[in-house]
RNA sequence: GUGCCCGUAGCUCAGUGGAUAGAGCGUUGGCCUGCGGAGCCAAAGGCCGGAGGUUCGAAUCCUCUCGGGCACGCCA
């Protein structure tokens, strides 16, 4: 990445500069490269100068931190003049307190136009993770229901997370827990046992006291019945709840393996905790617990003894019952992860389950890894502002509801745009809008735009063939208006690789569409300041040339911050028939 | 009571210890013979909840405090 150049850079003169005792002979404290707010202060700016100042006054030696910027400054000019592959730097200077501004050269940066479109799809990609294997567990909501907004946050995090750690050149796979068991799944089977009973003209049929209901169950009690459920009625009441539920439970679960498919959310693997106990797996976790001496028999039950690495109790994981609690699956299917050769395990949990950070980690520890091995992803709550009853469940709105009101690419946008801790506030009445207001569809459109110009140009004869070689260099004499603008597209399209980074590194997806946004932006201005095609306007073949491989850049940038986004990268747009108002006056 | 998250523009929110705190929406005012106006330009709008502290430098880190949300089972 160009960002590891100029660190580099800096590291290789301070280097220099220690070796002949023109700075203060400490050892380099950690300094950032990063990239300047105000564009007037170049493309990267380091503190390089301030945090080795400071070291030295702890380290007892008085340093103005502006001198020691110039003296750093001086150097890497020299540095950048000496090595080649330091050639895309233009200008260094110091500013303020200390700060040491690069700024690149302009020929270089349309030179990396050459390279996005060379790389295509697979520009924006790194080699952070180095092919570490990781297990992203995400949703995992019980297949009681459809899936939700309040749980289908962790969707779009999760599978948006996923895309961009494999930019980032991990290993990953996405992972889906079915919690098929126990007694949630009892309770479902009453509830559908009711309904099933009502379609079938029952007139006694017995609502349970709690359970599952809203108009969904009756039409799975309506699809069960088109099957062979109604021999179900006829079994034993010690079984008949769990059969039932267990049957219910797979038609839930293909209804939200289909709302995941529509939505674009990718999974490797959907693990069934039920299997855990046929497999032995649940068995041969307790065991290994209990032979490593991390349980402890209390009241009849059998305690995991979570509190000796930080937890604030130890938990119980087989019940005085017998029973093993739903926490001794929790352990056997993370000792399941490790076996399968996961370095790291991301799980991606609700706001309700923040208590649940504590112990796992802490079992993370007992099955012999880190607790930093285990990463638990916390989102913060969603509310959906301009849909007030859903039409599945009735008092909470589902993930196809939303699918249905603005579709999968809109609907991914929206989830993406906030920080995962905080709330998310849902306005659907902004999602609804098909114009320019719509910040996802703007992303969409720049990319479509592009694909419009191409689109033209073909029908004026002008073949790629044309300007695949157009020499970019060209563009540096354009009207500094019109060059400006080029060049902040090129600069946009270049962070791609420092986004995909920050994503990984810091496991925050909202990242991509704020980039997405800026992208865009700078694609629209370029757009509209740089004539192309245009009829009219007076632009030279070279510069035509050169603008439609720019053009393909922006291209290619912009389908793969969709594509990191899971939405559709669209060639043009179409306006949808405006959809019905969901609390329509009557 | 204990723990976690949040508090930044009218609204919803970005912001990696750095320079003049940003975006989208909303508001106001401009720009339509031309590559798709689903666009562009501009303006107004902020004691970054409050008080201390650390630091050359704090919206960011620490302590306290005030508001809002959530969680704390031999439930799943």
């Amino acid at each position: 990445m160009i960002r590891d150049t100029i660190h580099d850079i800096i590291a290789r003169a301070v280097a220099a500069l220690r070796e002949q005792d023109e700075v203060p002979n400490v050892e380099l404290p950690a300094f950032d490269v990063e990239r300047p707010q105000a564009t007037a202060h170049g493309d990267y700016a380091t503190n390089v100068a301030m945090k080795l100042a400071a070291a030295a006054k702890s380290a007892g030696q008085k340093v103005n931190p502006r001198a020691l910027g110039e003296t750093i400054a001086a150097r890497m000019r020299e540095t950048v003049a000496l090595v080649p592959a330091y050639d895309l730097v233009e200008s260094v200077e110091v500013a303020g307190p200390g700060f040491i501004n690069i700024r690149l050269k302009s020929a270089w940066l349309l030179e990396q136009v050459g390279r996005v479109v060379a790389e295509g799809n697979s520009f924006g990609t790194i080699t952070l993770g180095r092919g570490r294997r990781v297990n992203l567990e995400f949703v995992s909501a019980n297949p009681t229901g459809p899936v939700t907004v309040a749980n289908g946050r962790g969707a779009f995090i999760g599978d948006a997370l996923g895309s961009a750690m494999r930019a980032a050149g991990f290993d990953v796979t996405q992972e889906y827990y079915f919690n098929d068991s126990g007694a949630q799944i009892e309770k479902l089977g009453r509830s559908l046992e009711y309904y099933l009973r009502l379609a079938r003209g029952e007139a006694d049929a017995q609502k349970p006291e709690e359970g599952y209901f809203g108009p969904y169950y009756e039409t799975v009690a309506a699809r069960m019945l088109e099957g062979d459920a109604g021999a179900l009625l006829t079994l034993a009441d010690d079984e008949r709840a769990a059969e039932i539920g267990q049957a219910a439970a797979a038609l839930i679960m293909s209804d939200i393996k289909e709302t995941m498919a529509k939505l674009r959310i990718e999974f490797d693997v959907f693990f069934k905790q039920a299997s855990l106990e046929p497999s032995g797996e649940l068995a041969a976790a307790i065991e290994e617990m209990r032979a490593a001496g991390y349980t402890e028999e209390r009241d009849g039950a059998l305690w995991l003894t979570t509190t000796r690495f930080g937890d604030d109790k130890d938990r119980v994981i087989v019940r005085s019952s017998g029973e093993p609690t739903y926490f001794a699956s929790d352990v056997a299917y993370m000792r399941n992860k490790f076996h399968r050769g996961f370095d790291r395990l991301i799980l991606v949990l609700g706001p309700d389950h923040h208590g649940y950070i504590a112990r796992l980690k802490a079992v993370a520890r007992m099955l012999g890894h880190a607790a930093d091995d285990l990463h638990v992803l916390l989102y913060q709550l969603v509310t959906v502002k301009g849909m007030r009853m859903g039409k599945r469940l009735g008092n909470v709105v589902t993930l196809d509801d939303l699918y249905d009101e603005v579709g999968p690419d809109v609907t991914r946008f929206f989830f993406l745009m906030r920080s995962s801790d905080t709330n998310l506030d849902f306005d659907l009445d902004l999602a609804r809008k098909q114009t320019d207001e719509n910040p996802g569809l703007s992303v969409q459109y720049a990319h479509a735009r592009a694909a419009g110009v191409f689109r033209k140009a073909a029908e004026q004869g002008i073949a790629e063939s044309d300007w695949a070689g157009a020499d970019l260099g060209m563009l540096a004499g354009d009207p500094p208006e019109q060059r400006e603008r080029e060049l902040a597209l090129v600069r946009q399209l270049l962070r791609l690789e420092e986004i995909v980074e920050r994503v990984a590194v810091a496991l925050e997806p909202h990242h991509l569409t704020r980039y997405g946004m800026d992208l865009a932006d700078a694609f629209h201005l370029f757009y509209d300041t740089c004539p192309i095609l245009k009829t009219g306007a007076d632009v030279t073949r070279e510069v035509r040339d050169a603008r439609l491989r720019l053009l393909r850049a922006a291209q290619a940038g912009l389908a793969r911050t969709l594509t990191l986004l899971g939405m559709s990268a669209p060639e043009r747009m179409e306006r949808a028939e405006p959809s019905e108002p969901a609390h329509a006056p009557a």
